[in-house]
RNA sequence: CGGGGUGUAGCGCAGCCUGGUAGCGCAUCGGCUUUGGGAGCCGAGGGCCGGAGGUUCGAAUCCUCUCGCCCCGACCA
C-alpha cells in the first residue's frame, strides 16, 4: 500500500477525549474514527489489524472442528420471548419495531438464533457433536460506553455454540474450545491468563474467562504464585487464614462512639484493629432487606452474595433508604437484636470477642461472641480476596491480584436454552433427548485494543508480528530524488511480489514526519531508503522495538527483509 | 439512570462574566526556500458559534427548553 494514496489520517496532537492508551493510539494512528458514543468506523489501517485477528480466530475455530455460519444481526423478539430473555435482558438489549409493529432486537448474542436453527435442522444423535460459530457485529446498549474500542456498544465478536447429547460430550467440546482459545491468544502474541469465572446471568455450570494482562484492564483477576489456580475476583476464594479461636471469651461491653461512623473512625476511637471490627452491610435481595457481616478490612462481593442467596442480583440501597430499612442511623448497624435476616462471611465463623455496631446511634459493642450474644448465623463466602492470602488449592502458595482485559469467555450452558426452546434429537434408543449446549465468545475488536494496551511505548504501537497491519514499512526519505524514488519503488514491488505486506511511505513529507508516523503505526520493521545510506548503496533496516539495526546492500534488501519477516 | 463537565473552521482552543466587524495554533490550498526526527517565509480558502424559542435596536455572549459528546458510580466480549 502506498501511504500517499491511503487514508491514514495520523494525528500529531493527543486526542483529549481518549482516556486509555489504546483509544488514543488508535485515533492517532488513524485506525478508527468515532461516529457516536461507542460506535466507530474502522479505517483501512485498523481494518487490516481486525482482519488479522479474524483470520487467526477463523483458522483455529476451523481447526477445532467448528463450522462457520453467519446469523442475522436483527432478530425477532418472539425468539427472545421464547427463551425468557426478552424480559430478563434489560436495557442493554436494543429493541425496535418494524413497519408492521413487530418487535425486533439487534443481537447482543445469538443463543436463541442458533438454538432455533439446530432444533429445525438437527434431528439425530448421529449429527452430533456439532459446533457452529460466526464472526459478527454485535450491539449491546452499554450503560456507559468508554475507552474506545475496548468497551464500545457496537463491536465485532466471534461466538460459537456447541451441541452435545450429554454432559460428557459437553466436557469434550468445552476442552476443545479451551485449547483453541489458548492457541488463538498465543498466536496473537498476547500475554494472557485463563481464569475461573462466575457464570453470571447466562447461568450454567462452569466457565472460564481469558484475560489479556494489562494495567488498564477493568477486571481484577487473582492467581496463585505456586500452582495454576487463577480466577476472576468475582469468583476467587482464599485458603484458610490464621484464626484466633483460642482466645478466652470476654464479657460483652457497650462503648459510646459518638459521631464515629466509618471503619477507620471507629477503630481509631476504640483503639482496635479493623480485623476485630465486624461491619454490617444492609443489602436488598429480591426486594428483601438483610444484613451481611464482614470483617472490617474486607470488601463485599455482591456477586458472591447473590450466588449465596440464590437471587439474580443483590443491591446496595442508598444511605437514606438503608437507614429507614434498618431502623438505625448508618454507621451503627449490627447483628445483635437486629430484626433483619443475617448472613455472615465465612471468615467470621471463628471470630471471637469482636466489635460491631449496637443498632443504636452513637454506640458500638465490644467483645461480642456468637451464640452467647448473637445467634450463630449462616457463614458463606461473601468477600473479595486480597493479595497475599493463601491459595485455596495448594499448600504454600499465595494469591496475586492483576488487572486484566477480558477477551474471551467459555461457558458450559447445559440445557437452559435447549430446554426452553425444545432443542431435541432422537438418541440411539429412538428416544427424544434434549441437547446440552456450550457457548464460547471472543471479543475480536477488543483484542485489537487489548493488544495495544499490552504492546506500546511512548512513541506509539509495537505490533506483535502476527497482528501488524504491515510486516514492514518502507520510508522513502526524499521523494523528489528520482534515483531514491526508483529504488524505493523497486524494493516495494519486490516485497509485494514476495508476498510481504508492505507500506511504502512515499508522501512528500519531511523525514521527521515519516519517522514519527512510523513509530506511531508500529510496524515491526522499518526500512529507510534514501539519504546518506543510499549514497553508500545500502538501505537501513530497523526493528520497531529498537533492538536491531542493519545496513544491507540495496540489491540484497528484499531477500534480507523476507528472512526477517518469516 | 443519578452526579459533574462541555459544544465556536477538519483538529485543539480563546472570545461569553461586562451584548456591538468571530479570533489563535495546527491542518488544508498556491508560491519560494528547506530536507536523517513533527521546517521557514509570503499569500489564500474555510464558520447557520450544537438546535429551537425568548429578551434586546442588536445575541457566540443573557434567559428557557432541547440534543450530542466526555468524565465519575451499578454490566459485559
Amino acid at each position: 500500500m502506498r501511504f500517499s494514496r491511503s487514508l491514514i489520517p495520523t494525528l500529531k496532537e493527543e486526542p483529549v477525549d481518549a482516556q486509555v492508551v489504546s483509544h488514543r493510539l488508535m485515533l492517532r494512528a488513524g485506525m478508527i474514527r468515532s461516529l457516536g458514543a461507542g460506535i466507530y468506523t474502522w479505517l483501512p489501517l485498523g481494518l487490516r489489524v481486525l482482519r488479522k485477528v479474524e483470520k487467526i480466530v477463523r483458522q483455529e475455530m476451523d481447526r477445532a472442528g467448528a463450522q462457520e455460519v453467519l446469523m442475522p444481526a436483527v432478530q425477532p423478539g418472539e425468539l427472545w420471548q421464547e427463551s425468557g430473555r426478552w424480559e430478563q435482558y434489560g436495557k442493554e438489549l436494543l429493541r425496535f419495531v418494524d413497519r408492521h409493529e413487530r418487535q425486533f432486537c439487534f443481537g447482543p448474542t445469538h443463543e436463541e438464533v442458533i438454538a432455533d436453527l439446530v432444533r429445525r435442522e438437527i434431528r439425530s444423535y448421529r449429527q452430533l457433536p456439532a459446533n457452529f460459530y460466526q464472526i459478527q457485529t454485535k450491539f449491546r446498549d452499554e450503560i456507559r460506553p468508554r475507552f474506545g474500542i475496548m468497551r464500545g456498544r457496537e463491536f465485532l465478536m466471534k461466538d460459537a455454540y456447541s451441541f452435545d447429547l450429554d454432559v460428557t460430550g459437553l466436557d469434550v467440546s468445552y476442552q476443545t474450545m479451551y485449547a483453541a482459545y489458548q492457541r488463538i491468544f498465543q498466536r496473537c502474541g498476547l500475554a494472557f491468563r485463563a481464569v475461573e469465572a462466575d457464570t453470571g446471568s447466562i447461568g450454567g455450570a462452569s466457565s472460564h474467562e481469558f484475560h489479556v494482562l494489562a494495567e488498564s484492564g477493568e477486571d481484577v483477576i487473582v492467581s496463585c504464585d505456586q500452582c495454576d489456580y487463577a480466577a476472576n475476583l468475582e469468583k476467587a476464594v482464599a485458603g484458610e487464614g490464621a484464626t484466633h479461636d483460642t482466645e478466652p471469651l470476654l464479657s460483652l461491653q457497650r462503648s459510646a462512639t459518638p459521631g464515629q461512623k466509618s471503619i477507620e473512625a471507629v477503630t481509631r476511637f476504640l483503639n482496635i484493629t479493623a480485623q476485630r471490627l465486624v461491619k454490617s452491610i444492609l443489602v436488598e435481595a429480591a426486594g428483601q432487606p438483610l444484613l451481611l457481616l464482614l470483617r472490617g478490612d474486607r470488601e463485599l462481593n455482591l456477586i458472591k452474595a447473590a450466588a449465596a442467596l440464590g437471587v439474580p442480583q443483590v443491591t446496595l440501597p442508598d444511605p437514606e433508604r438503608a437507614a429507614r430499612l434498618a431502623n438505625v442511623a448508618m454507621g451503627y448497624l449490627g447483628p445483635m437484636n437486629s430484626h433483619l435476616p443475617i448472613l455472615a462471611d465465612w471468615e467470621l465463623r471463628t471470630a471471637r470477642n469482636f466489635a460491631c455496631g449496637a443498632n443504636e446511634e452513637g454506640w458500638h459493642l465490644q467483645h461480642v461472641n456468637w451464640e452467647r450474644d448473637v445467634p450463630t448465623p449462616t457463614f458463606v463466602d461473601l468477600r473479595n480476596v486480597e493479595a497475599g492470602e493463601p491459595c485455596p488449592r495448594c499448600a504454600g502458595g499465595h494469591l496475586l491480584r492483576h488487572q486484566g482485559i477480558e477477551v474471551g469467555h467459555v461457558f458450559k450452558l447445559g440445557d437452559k436454552y435447549s430446554q426452553a426452546m425444545g432443542v431435541r434429537v432422537l438418541n440411539d434408543q429412538g428416544v427424544e433427548q434434549t441437547l446440552i449446549m456450550g457457548c464460547y465468545g471472543i471479543g475480536v475488536s477488543r483484542i485489537v485494543a487489548a493488544t495495544i494496551e499490552q504492546h506500546h511505548d511512548q512513541k506509539g504501537i509495537l505490533w506483535p508480528p502476527a497482528l501488524a497491519p504491515f510486516h514492514v514499512e518502507v520510508l522513502l526519505l526524499n521523494p523528489r530524488d528520482n534515483a531514491e524514488g526508483a529504488a524505493a519503488d523497486a524494493l516495494y514491488q519486490q516485497l509485494l511480489a514476495a508476498g510481504i505486506e508492505v507500506l511504502l511511505d512515499d508522501r512528500d513529507e519531511r523525514v521527521g514526519v515519516k519517522f514519527k508516523d512510523a513509530d506511531l503505526l508500529g510496524c515491526p520493521w522499518r526500512v529507510l531508503v534514501g539519504g546518506r545510506s543510499f549514497k553508500e548503496g545500502v538501505v537501513e533496516i530497523q526493528s520497531r522495538d529498537g533492538t536491531r539495526l542493519e545496513r544491507v546492500a540495496i540489491a540484497d534488501a528484499m531477500e534480507h527483509i523476507a528472512g526477517l519477516v518469516r
